[in-house]
DNA sequence: AAGTGGTCTAGACCACTAT
DNA sequence: TAGTGGTCTAGACCACTTC
C-alpha cells in the first residue's frame, strides 16, 4: 500500500532547497514570494508554505518588509534532534557507511516499564529487537525496540534488518507518526559499555521513548544509547508565543 | 517599542486550547474545521492554522477523513526541549517557585570558544553573566551567558536579574529569535558540582548554544548545566519527509 | 513611496474515513 | 455516500523595511 504523490508545496520546497544548496541566489537573497509564485506557476500560498518549512528547518530566515535569505549557519547543522528518524540515516549524514548488527530478536513476556509505556497487561508478550549501529566496525548507537506481539501479522521470517518504522508498516500495518522522547545523560553500565566498546562508566546520551501511530496508539517502546565521542546532537530552539 | 497584537489565529488557538484544557469536548472529539470557522466567525484557513499549531505542540492530533481529537498523552508533557525559553518558566511548570542567584556579572576579554561562536576578534570583550537557578534552595540549573560588550547600550546599572532575552531587548535592542543548541551529557567537574550541590563526577545534561537575533546575527553564547535528578527534558520527534 | 513578508478571506476540489 | 481533513487558488489588506 504505497501512497505518496509529492504535494506541490513539497515540490516547490525541494526546488528552492536545491537552488539554495547550489548557491544559485545572489548574496544569499531569495526572490520575493510573488516572483517565485509567478515563475513556478503556483499560488503565493503554496510558495509560502514551502518557505515556511524551509524556515522551520533552519535553511532560510525571513524578515518582514526586507526579504527572505539563506541561513548559512543553519544549513550546516546535521543530526537535528527533532528530525531523527533512522540511525542509518544519521550516520550517513555524518559521512559514514553504517552497518547494523542484530544482538537480539525474540518474543518475551513484557516487563513493567514497557507494559506501562504501551498500555499492556502483565501477561502480554512483546517482540524485542536489540541492534547495534556501527561505522567502520566502531559501535556508535545501541537500541532496543519493544513491539506488542499482538500487532504482529506474520510471526515468522527474517525481518529484523529493517528500520523500525519500515518494520511496523510492513509487518504490523501501522505507520509510525511521532515519538515522545525523554533525553537522559547516563554513565554506561557494564553491559552497555561492553556492547558499545567503551569503558564502564563512560558518559553518554540516552533516549527513552514511546512511538505512536496515526491513530495515536502507542506501538513501540524504545531505548537508545549513544557514544558522545562519535555522535553529537543539535537542535534549533525557537521562541514560542504561548 | 512594544508591538504585539495577538493575531486572529493565535486568539483562535488560545480559545480552542482553553476548551481542551477545560475538557469541553465530548469524547475528546474537536468539532469539524468548518463548524469552528462558522462559530467563531473566521475563515477555515485561520482555524486550520490554529489547529496546526496545537497539533505541533502535541495538544491534538488529526486524522484525514475522520476528525480532530484531543491528545491526552501529549497534554501531559512538561519541559519540552524545543520550547524552553526561560528556566524560571521551566521550573514553575514543574510546580516549583524558582529563585535566581547571580554568581558572576563582569566584562572580560573573550575566550577562544566564544569568539568563534559569536564571530568576534581576539581582543574583543564580552559581558559574562553566570546564574544559578534554585528551587527551595536546591540548585537545579547553572547557566553562563556571554554577550558582546559592543552590543551594550548602557554599561551601568543593575540589570543582571532579567532573563537573558529580556536583557537583550532592554539593553541591546536585539530580539532573540532562536538558539542552535548542542546537547551534551557530562560528568560535572569540581567547580560545576560544587555550584550545583552534587558530588564531583555526577552525570548531568548540558547545552552549548548560540542565540541569534531577527537579523540572524549571533548575539549570545550560552552554556547550561542541569541536574538530571531534579529536571528531565522531553521532546516530540516527528516524521519528516526530508 | 515602493517593495517585501504577514495575515486573512472565500471558495474549489481532492483523499480518506466512516457507515 | 456523506462527512472530514488536506491541498491549492486568487486576491485583499496590513506591518514593516528600505531608499
Amino acid at each position: 500500500m504505497i501512497t505518496r504523490n509529492p504535494s506541490l508545496t513539497d515540490q516547490v520546497k525541494a526546488h528552492i532547497k536545491e537552488q539554495i544548496v547550489n548557491d544559485e541566489f545572489e548574496d544569499g537573497r531569495i526572490p520575493p514570494e510573488a516572483a517565485l509564485a509567478e515563475d513556478l506557476g503556483v499560488s503565493r500560498t503554496t510558495v509560502r508554505d514551502a518557505l515556511g518549512k524551509l524556515e522551520h528547518e533552519g535553511a532560510i530566515y525571513r524578515k518582514q518588509g526586507a526579504g527572505t535569505f539563506v541561513n548559512e549557519a543553519g544549513l550546516q547543522i546535521k543530526s537535528r534532534l527533532e528530525e531523527i528518524w533512522s540511525y542509518e540515516q544519521v550516520l550517513e549524514e555524518h559521512g559514514y557507511t553504517p552497518s547494523v548488527k542484530i544482538l537480539a530478536d525474540e518474543i518475551v513476556s513484557v516487563n513493567e516499564d514497557t507494559a506501562a509505556a504501551l498500555g499492556l497487561a502483565e501477561d502480554d508478550e512483546v517482540l524485542v529487537v536489540e541492534k547495534l549501529f556501527l561505522e567502520d566496525n566502531e559501535p556508535v548507537v545501541l537500541t532496543r525496540n519493544r513491539i506488542p506481539a499482538s500487532l504482529l501479522e506474520d510471526a515468522g521470517g527474517r525481518h529484523d534488518d529493517l528500520p523500525i518504522y519500515d518494520f511496523l508498516e510492513e509487518y504490523c500495518d501501522r505507520r509510525l507518526s511521532y515519538y515522545v522522547s525523554e533525553v537522559i545523560p547516563i554513565a554506561f553500565n557494564t553491559d552497555q559499555a561492553k556492547k558499545l566498546g567503551v569503558r564502564r562508566g563512560t558518559v553518554g546520551l540516552s533516549f527513552i521513548e514511546v512511538g505512536y501511530d496515526a491513530d495515536n496508539e502507542p506501538v513501540v517502546h524504545a531505548t537508545s544509547y549513544f557514544r558522545d565521542d562519535l555522535l553529537r546532537f543539535r537542535m534549533i530552539r525557537r521562541r514560542t508565543n504561548t
